[in-house]
DNA sequence: TGGCATAAATTGAACATTCAGTTAATTTAA
DNA sequence: TTAAATTAACTGAATGTTCAATTTATGCCA
């Protein structure tokens, strides 16, 4: 009846599960045992695995990276109007779907992990800096087609990524009976006013 | 040798080292056993004054809102001319020191617990709602002097909080060597143009 | 002023549980 | 046959919490 899996298979099945009970007990409530109880397996064979707790953190984060950083969100190039391709571009930025590509609950906790785990930190330092690099490169085209104004397009990519995380704190204190894509709106819009106005940096 | 104190010297005492705790090793890191031993004291003496870790966790989060509030900051009642106070305000906001106030690594210890934890959720939402009344309420002043030109207060205080709190994780991930306030000044620059020109909001 | 009662502050030792991790044995698949 | 997958049986340390014992401070009454 049992089933002998691969470590390409296993480990990632590990990770799945790994992600679940954080999100359901937080890191200091995903326990070795209680994930493998949670999968029917043996405590050892994660440790067989990941040979220990930390590796198997930084092995999440990699996981979560690749969840991320799916080629499904983030593609404009097929949309020929520069116009459209940047609202579409903005759209999904303040978007609830792509808010929650990650759990948000376990995005924080890597977050606060990322405090004092240098493993942690620079997986999460690095996936930032992607994306806002990818920003500026997408923002420079539209500069280009006269879209975007801001001159300084690396500051305003970094405003928008200020502007996407704190969003996510808001909507979780502020946005009281409110669903999320009414602040939303609303920062999406001004953001795009910030990048579109003239003369909106000295 | 041994010095006896009372219960209103004590309680503060020992959360002040769960803080520190807190701040080197995370809540995953602070057990009652370390504060004890940071404190030389017995453990049990924790759980005498507080039942058990929950509670004392919850104690914290209100220790912290004593120490957010504190009158020191946030107070322009003594300046007169209401363009400087609008000023002096958005200094505050968005500076180093008033982003320090709370250990940032403890800030955001907090609000992951508020994920799964109901006690320090409504706490931390409390003290985050009184802080964008306030400055709703503070708006509401300069508006009527014709200084904020935004007539959606309350949209208004939602987006600077939204601003000020993405800068914090602005700063920890995408600050590359540059300090602080460099990024701060231009968010608050931001900010300030927002607030003050004409017609920023359909 | 001095002793005594009383409550609070503090310690001591033990507890059941959970934890990550080790080592060796066994089963499965190629 | 051989290596990988999986289990079994442990370990030792750390955890939060308990209950009882002991020390300290304080107010009251003689």
């Amino acid at each position: 009846m049992r089933k002998t899996q691969t470590a390409a298979t296993r480990r990632p099945e590990i990770l799945e599960n790994f992600y679940q009970v954080i999100i359901a007990e937080g890191i200091e409530g995903a326990s070795i045992g209680k994930i493998a109880k949670r999968m029917n397996i043996h405590p050892s064979l994660i440790i067989h695995y990941f040979k220990n707790k930390k590796n198997m953190t930084a092995a999440l984060a990699d996981f979560l990276i690749e969840k991320y950083e799916a080629p499904e969100f983030l593609r404009f190039d097929h949309i020929e109007d520069m116009e459209k391709r940047f609202h579409a571009l903005m759209d999904t930025i303040f978007s609830f779907e792509w808010s929650r590509t990650i759990d948000p609950g376990v995005h924080f906790c890597f977050y606060y992990l990322s405090f004092r785990n240098p493993d942690i930190r620079n997986r999460y330092e690095h996936i930032i800096r992607r994306f806002r690099d990818y920003l500026i490169e997408e923002f420079e085209g539209y500069r280009q087609k006269g879209i975007v104004k801001m001159s300084n397009t690396r500051m305003a990519a970094d405003l928008i990524v200020t502007l996407m995380e704190g969003l996510e704190f808001h909507s979780h204190f502020l946005s009281e009976d409110q669903p999320f894509e009414h602040f939303a709106d609303k920062a999406r819009e001004l953001a795009v006013k910030m990048l579109t106005a003239d003369g909106i940096t000295a």
